[in-house]
DNA sequence: GGATTGACGTGTC
DNA sequence: AGACACGCCAATC
């Protein structure tokens, strides 16, 4: 089976624990791809097909902010579930962003 | 197999 | 502070 990123990416993915986030480039360079941060999030455009279901709504870019909130369902949903993880956002972006950033590089 | 595409990142104007 | 530009790199057309 050819393991792509995108797999790879799903799997870091699924490890982030809950009430906590991440970003695009962490997740790149936890997987050795080093800048490839887009790759990331052009692997999770195929997040939905994935089987296990991905908490895509814990991937954030870099400032912090739901970049993809547009590609979940309803664009209020990614928002809705990290509230519900005890994380604060506003103006589709994430406050405290360091204190709930969760580096696969570290925990992994 | 070249060109296009991206849920990004960092830097510059 | 906000907008714009370029770079990275793998998958898809």
């Amino acid at each position: 089976m050819e393991q792509s990123f995108y797999d790879q990416v799903f799997e870091v993915v699924r490890l982030i624990p809950k009430g906590r986030v991440t970003s695009y480039g962490a997740i790149a360079k936890s997987l050795g791809a080093g800048g490839s941060a887009r790759m990331v999030g052009y692997a999770m455009s195929n997040a939905p097909l994935a089987h296990p279901p991905i908490p895509a709504h814990r991937v954030v870019n870099s400032a912090g902010l739901l970049t993809g909130k547009f590609h979940f369902k309803t664009p209020d949903l990614m928002q809705e579930l990290l509230e519900k993880e005890g994380i604060v956002v506003k103006g589709d972006k994430i406050q405290n962003f360091k204190k709930y950033f969760w580096d696969p590089l570290i925990e992994i």
